[in-house]
DNA sequence: ATGCGCATGTAAGCTGTTACATGATTTA
DNA sequence: TAAATCATGTAACAGCTTACATGCGCAT
C-alpha cells in the first residue's frame, strides 16, 4: 500500500524521501505510520520500475534527491485509487484511498464509497445479530468486557456508515462533529 | 500479540489450533484476524517456552493435539494484559487486551482504560487543533477529501472515549447503541 | 463421489519496523 | 555548543500472510 500512498504524495509537487514522510504524517498519521526504512527502498524500487524519476540536488552542503512521479507512475496510482476495496482489506486501505479522492471523478468516488458502505452496513447487521444472541442468553455480567468489544465493532461501524453518508451528499464535514 | 491472545483463548478450556482460530475469528473478528500459518507454529514456541502444554489425542481415526495453559503461561498472559498499552501501539492492541479484562481485577480494568482514555482525548484535541486551522485558511472546497479524513479521524476518537466512558462507569453497553 | 468443514503443518515471501551509521543545518 | 531537526540509507529481524500439502468425516 505504501507504494501507492508515495505516488499519491507526488502528484503535486516533487518531494525528497523525508517529506514525504512528514507528508504522509500530517496527512494520514492518525491511522497510517510510514518509517524510512520502508519508504527508501520503495523509493528505489519505484525509480527502477519507471513510477517516478529521481534527481539529485544542492541545497548548501547537503546532497538531497528529490521524485518526480512519471505518467506511468500517474496511471499505476489511478488504477490502485479506482479499484474497489477487496472485502478483507483494512479499514485503514480505504481510508488512505479516500484521502486521495480529490484526484478521482466525482462519480467514481461517490460510486467507491457506497460499495465500501454497503459493506459497513452488511458487517454491522452480522454484529447486531451476534448481540441480539447474547442479549438471550442474558450473560451479560460474566460477559461485560468480551461483550464490549462486540459493541466497539457495533459503534465503530456505524460512525463509519455516518461519515460515508456525508461524503457520499457532498455535506459539510462539520456535520459529524456536531453528530 | 497474537502469542497472547492464544494464552488468553487458553484460559477457561483446552482447545486445538483449529479452535482458537475459530474463538480468536468469533471473538475479536471485527478487528483481529490470526491465520493458521501464524498460530501453529506459535503453539510450538508457546510449547517450547513451557507457557503450554501440548497433548496428543484421537477422535475418530483422526489425530488432534490440544493444548492447556500452564501456570507460567498464565502468569505471562496477565503480565501483558495489566501492562499499560505503549503510545505507539495500535487500537487493536488495546482492544484486544479488553477483550480479556475479565481476568482483570476491575480496579486495574477500570484504571487502564482511563489511562487510554486520557490518550484518547488528547490526540482528539490536536485533531481538532489540526481542524481549526484548515477552517481558518478555507481551502475547505479544494481539500474536501482530504479534509474527511482527518474528520474521521476526530469521529473515532470520540467514539472510543464514549466507548470507554461506559466501560469504566459499568454502565449498560446498550447505551452505546442508542447513543 | 464431490465438495465442504475439520485439522495440522511447512515454505516462501511480503511488508513492514528497529536500530544503526553518517553527516548537515538550525535553533535555544 | 548542545540539542533538535533535516536528510539518506542499510541490515537484521519481526510478524505476519498465502499457497501448498495432507488427510479425516460428513452431508447432499
Amino acid at each position: 500500500m505504501l507504494e501507492y500512498i508515495i505516488l499519491g504524495t507526488l502528484l503535486n509537487s516533487e518531494l525528497t524521501g523525508y517529506d514525504i514522510r512528514k507528508y504522509i504524517e500530517e496527512g494520514i498519521g492518525m491511522f497510517y505510520r510510514a518509517s524510512f526504512g520502508s519508504i527508501y527502498p520503495l523509493l528505489g524500487k519505484l525509480t527502477n520500475q519507471g513510477d517516478v524519476i529521481c534527481s539529485n540536488f544542492q541545497e548548501g552542503k547537503r546532497n538531497k534527491k528529490k521524485y518526480l512521479i512519471t505518467e506511468q507512475g500517474k496511471t499505476v496510482f489511478i488504477n490502485w485509487l479506482r479499484e474497489e476495496n477487496e472485502s478483507n482489506s483494512s479499514m485503514e486501505a480505504f481510508m488512505a484511498k479516500v484521502f486521495f479522492f480529490d484526484k478521482l471523478p466525482r462519480e467514481v468516488a461517490t460510486r467507491n464509497i457506497l460499495i465500501y458502505e454497503k459493506k459497513l452496513i452488511d458487517y454491522k447487521e452480522r454484529l447486531l445479530t451476534q448481540r441480539k444472541k447474547y442479549i438471550i442468553c442474558d450473560q451479560n455480567d460474566q460477559f461485560y468486557f468480551k461483550l464490549s468489544t462486540l459493541y466497539f465493532g457495533i459503534c465503530k461501524l456505524q460512525s463509519m456508515i455516518d461519515w460515508c453518508e456525508v461524503l457520499r451528499n457532498e455535506q459539510d464535514l462539520e456535520t459529524l462533529v456536531k453528530m
